[in-house]
RNA sequence: GCUGGUGUGGCGCAACUCGGUAGCGCAACCGACUUGUAAUCGGUAGGUUCCCGGUUCGAAUCCGGGCACCAGCUCCA
């Protein structure tokens, strides 16, 4: 219950209707955090983890521990027991855990002085390391001047601790551990490898079922699974690592992507270029990626006296074409853009399907503008990105707004300007975001918005940047209408980021079962008998002719058997002919979703399907 | 890159603990059936068990090294 004396205090609700008092567990001068489910979420998320960091403990007395927080859907803690945990390890916790809520430890709170929290721990090195950095301004470990805090459950069990926690153990419902792993100490790869194991909690039974139907559906719909299933693209070991190849039907969904993302660009007043995929050293010396993206380049090739490199980035070629004449604030904002192919070496164990690869292509847009220009095109640059975004069905959007890093290259009040123009782009935008504040690049303040799927995932998307490194570096100018010579500013902008994440994302979106103006094949035609074949092939005809993408499957299978192919195949549009619609001139239409239509006549379908594709329907991706 | 796990016909899996000539389903191919809305029936073919080496009379199985993939960490200009 809310404390009398600290109107500003609430008591934490759990969404099973149950509350954490907060008088019990935070001092008035505590932290005060706002009521709600997710609040709720993380004490209960981080109470089980001290369980888990308990019933280790009991089943290895000598066990080092070093920290479990709550995170995202869950929660993990970091342990050194000198070997991995194996998975019948972490079903021997579990069920000490089991035990653990079963009890119905109380948690309590107390403070001790620094001095007593480092004998209290003095056989427990990672969590000493925490104390005598203490009195500095580690509040999250619970320091509190002299004094830090700490959370035991039933005197069998201590920890540094911050708090709040559930009153007693026994308010965990429903947890389960997913995985171990390692985990470098304090997330420094130089520093030694802990144990970490990972587990998630929840309100109730329910919940935690339908988190882990969510973590079906999120395999299911996995496009390194989707891609090979639907024939798509796939990853050749001839290749080597992180590189793809993409097939006829996935390559035909890249195309209809990229040419609808070209004619919103030349709509934008965006003019294409195309640059090489490989340079001399002296370009990277200019741009400056030799000296601090080395090795996240492809190493050298010598030619004939010269060192070239592939592109990790297509921005020193697109300053070239700036440069390669003189400029005048007339032709600004001039707008370049590529759909531009990269290597990069990434290191290996960061290779994810498409999503992260060591050669793919950006839809990469720098766009020169005078500083009067700035603001207005940001805004507008935005709007445009949001709107190409929609149309693939997306819609949801959130933003981070990264402002100036302590290492930074630029003038302060150019990054004041830049950062504002950003900041009121979003606004005018209406996306909702956050500030990372530091968190910026050396050499942009920048934009990243986020989008989120389909079951609830987060991605990164788009990135503005407002580039203060190139325009100095490439010594770029454009005159005034004063006739003078001024500095540019350069917007760099990525709108899918790359076009085969994008593909990724948006397979993963809809499960594979694309909007039709996007699906590779879009409709099947399936003659019932013999006979049918004929007519089969008049309606396919009269289909391509109206641009659909249409086949017909005439293989010696039942009726019933290729329907299932076409519905496996996620193909939207399944017709079936026979003898009535061939006397009527009509079709039996089966969408992917949603209940058959017998005697459609076909100019009726074509007309609806033609104006389907034409307005780019994207269906609720459902699940 | 680091820690751990996995690698068996195109795909999904079995045999691996305890070494004894590699098996199933789907797909493919051939044939029959000519079908009214999510799997018709019969047959055929397909494997250097990721690669290299070792132990053994004998290795998919045990050991060493490499490669690839998966999860997490770190990284993502």
């Amino acid at each position: 219950m809310p404390d009398p004396n600290n109107p500003d205090a609430v008591a934490y609700k759990l969404p099973d209707g149950s509350q954490v008092d907060l008088n019990a567990s935070v001092p008035a001068e505590g932290r005060i955090l706002t009521q709600g489910d997710d609040e709720g979420r993380q004490v209960l998320r981080h109470s089980t983890a001290h369980v888990l960091a308990q019933a280790v403990l009991s089943l290895w007395p000598h066990a080092k521990y070093a920290g479990g927080p709550p995170i995202e859907d869950g929660f993990y803690y970091d342990f050194d027991i000198g070997r991995p945990f194996t998975p019948e390890d972490l079903a021997k916790i579990e069920k000490k855990m089991a035990e653990i809520v079963k009890e119905d430890q109380p948690f309590s709170r107390e403070e001790v002085a620094i001095s007593e929290a480092a004998e209290i721990f003095r056989d427990q090195p990672y969590k000493l390391e925490w104390i005598n950095e203490m009195g500095d301004e580690s509040e999250e470990q619970g320091v509190i001047g002299e004094k830090v805090s700490l959370y035991r459950n039933a005197d069998k069990f201590v920890d540094l601790c911050r708090g709040p926690h559930l009153p007693s153990t026994g308010r965990i419902r429903a947890f389960k551990l997913t995985k171990s792993s390692g985990a470098y100490w304090r997330g420094d790869e130089r520093r030694p490898m802990l144990q970490r194991i990972y587990g998630t909690a929840w309100e109730s039974k329910e919940a935690l079922q339908n988190y882990l139907w969510r973590l079906e559906e999120a395999e299911k719909r996995d496009h390194r699974r989707l891609g090979p299933e639907l024939d798509l693209f796939h990853f050749p070991p001839e290749l080597g690592q992180g590189l793809v190849v993409f097939h006829p039907r996935g390559a035909l969904i890249r195309k209809v992507i990229e040419d609808y993302s070209r004619a919103e660009h030349e709509a934008a007043g965006y003019q294409f270029v195309w640059t090489p995929h490989l340079a001399k050293s002296t370009l990277f010396e200019i741009s400056g990626h030799l000296d601090w993206y080395r090795e996240g380049m492809y190493p050298a090739m010598e030619l004939e006296g010269a060192t070239y490199y592939p592109k990790p980035m297509n921005c020193p070629m697109h300053m070239l074409i700036y440069n390669s004449r003189t400029r005048s604030y007339r032709e600004l904002p001039l707008r370049l853009f590529e759909f531009g192919t990269v290597y990069r070496f990434e290191r290996s164990g960061v290779l994810h399907g498409l999503t992260r690869l060591r050669g793919f292509t950006q839809d990469d847009s720098h766009i020169f503008c005078t500083p009067d220009q700035l603001a207005p095109e940001l805004s507008s640059l935005l709007a445009f990105v949001v709107k190409v975004l929609r149309a693939f069905g997306l819609t949801e959007f959130e933003a981070e707004l990264s402002t100036r890093p302590e290492k930074y290259v630029g003038e302060p009040e150019e990054w004041d300007q830049a950062t504002e123009a950003l900041r009121k782009a979003l606004e005018a935008a209406g996306i909702p975001f956050t500030v990372g504040e530091g968190e910026g690049t050396f050499y942009a303040p920048k934009i990243d918005v986020h989008i989120r799927d389909a079951i609830g995932r987060r991605w990164q998307m788009s990135t503005l940047q407002v580039d203060f490194q190139f325009p100095s570096r490439f010594d770029l100018e454009y005159v005034g209408e004063d006739g003078e010579r001024h500095r540019p500013f350069i917007i760099h902008r990525a709108l899918f980021g790359s076009v085969e994440r994008f593909f990724a994302i948006l397979l993963e979106h809809y499960g594979g079962a694309l909007p039709t103006w996007l699906a590779p094949e879009q409709v099947v035609i399936i003659p019932i008998g013999e006979r049918h074949h004929e007519y089969a092939g008049q309606v396919c005809d009269r289909l391509k002719d109206a641009g659909i993408r249409a086949t017909v499957d005439s293989s010696n299978q039942s009726l019933g058997n290729r329907v299932r192919r076409a519905q496996t195949g996620k193909i939207p549009y399944t017709l079936v002919v026979g003898d009535k619609e061939a006397d009527a001139g009509s079709v039996s239409v089966r969408p992917r979703r949603g209940v058959e239509q017998r005697g459609v006549p076909v100019d009726e379908f074509v007309d609806q399907l033609k104006d389907e594709i034409k307005r780019r329907e994207n269906p609720d991706p459902g699940s």
